[in-house]
DNA sequence: CGTGCAGTTGAGCAAATTCAACGCTTGTGG
DNA sequence: CCACAAGCGTTGAATTTGCTCAACTGCACG
């Protein structure tokens, strides 16, 4: 059992802004521009979204799909204890929401300021039922979707210091370049995210560079200095 | 950082009978007989496996999807320490062997004796790109193995006795009916998929046993006492 | 009746958590 | 411009949890 977040203090300062859709700008997801894309960006309009913004809750009509266009989300369920669980983190391209059932089992929330495209589901449906394509798209997204998951529960087994190795080595191949990564999130994100406390997390980021295998030059950028140390630990 | 299950010496004892496709009998799985359960049957034949044969391996091309007949069935990776993780048991009527891509990314095998449908993925894939209902049904199973999985990570995060107390109830939820359960596994395969050693299991159920919320008249069999106490723990 | 397997139990230990204190940065108000 | 509160991250010490290693029981099977 652990701690973890409890209610964190800093969410209803930002309260979700429900702004009006507004005419998709220039999209520059990571993925190419597929004939599903254009279909998106055609029947979805961007919302801005505040840091620490909720974009959907856990138990809201799943009724839009979503792609992060700019900025980092998270999505997250909160345990009847008080523990926070993050469920992933979503960057630049990336699709969330895509639970089945009408409701969402996630929140979703802004980690940074953030620019997504919303996406009527049932409009997706819709073309799906007409499109073999886009039903296969919508499928393959899913299933990958499900494979990240089941990766997630092989590192949710293992020590502390794997999974933060883990951790570490997924940001940097989803993160442009190199071997340096900008961490969106705070301690407390990534602690939620491995299944860890913050401490943990601190302690063990403190262990790999005295190990010279990372560089900590400010809490949030991290320089890879050994990469097969690190493919060592991630089992 | 734990054992687990290193290598099992039993599994070879029974290598996986590739017997020849034979007519599918009468289909007792728990679904109704939708039309996509009738495709199903119609496509696919059914195999028998006798206990821990190999259905599919981790690296196999994932030609085929499978549905439970009867028996139980575990899916599995191994970490390269040597360690197990289950990654779901599959009770009949439930299908497996969904993840996205051209290979498996766990391998599969019998509990118990069991039988399965088998059906040619790129079959169905087919049918579903003419038939949009079938598209559907494809990316609703998918999505709802989507969820299980999500689920599962919110175990893994728990304590040991969280995590037994939640499985205790998802096989009850699961199985036929009343406040008992006929596990079908071993304590390995239970500690390998609430990422526990077999001790900690046991200890577990000891403990649960002496505070009178469950009984364990024999080692696979658990009868529910106080269903609240478990609830609660459940998180 | 002995062997092997599955499960339980116990004692010691290692890893991660809890609780607590402290430093650093940032933002705010006087 | 400075003082100070608040948030974030790090570090230390004590504690708890679950693991490791080992012994032992019950049971099935030859």
């Amino acid at each position: 059992m652990q701690t973890q977040t409890a209610i964190r203090s800093d969410i209803s300062r930002h309260s979700a802004r429900n702004g009006r859709p507004v005419p998709p700008p220039a999209f520059n997801g990571r993925t190419e521009a597929d004939p599903f894309e254009k279909q998106m960006q055609l029947m979805g309009a961007v919302m801005p979204y505040p840091r620490n913004a909720e974009i959907f809750g856990e138990s809201d009509p799943a009724e839009y799909l979503y792609k992060v266009v700019s900025g980092v989300v998270r999505t997250y369920k909160i345990l009847n204890d008080g523990r926070r669980q993050i469920g992933g983190f979503y960057l630049p391209g990336d699709m969330f929401g895509l639970e089945s059932g009408d409701e969402h089992t996630l929140s979703a929330e802004a980690v940074t300021d953030t620019k997504v495209l919303v996406v009527k589901r049932s409009t997706l449906v819709a073309l799906a039922a007409r499109d073999a394509a886009v039903a296969r798209e919508l499928y393959q997204l899913t299933a990958r979707e499900l494979r990240r998951t089941q990766e997630r529960i092989l590192l949710l087994i293992k020590s502390a210091q794997e999974r933060v190795a883990s951790f570490l080595l997924e940001m940097t191949a989803r993160s442009p370049a190199g071997n340096a990564v900008e961490l969106p999130m705070s301690r407390q994100d990534i602690a939620d995210y491995l299944g860890l406390t913050i401490e943990t997390v601190s302690r063990t980021l403190t262990s790999l560079e005295s190990a010279a295998t990372i560089e900590v030059p400010s809490s949030r950028r991290i320089v890879l200095r050994n990469r097969s140390a690190l493919n060592r630990l991630n089992g």
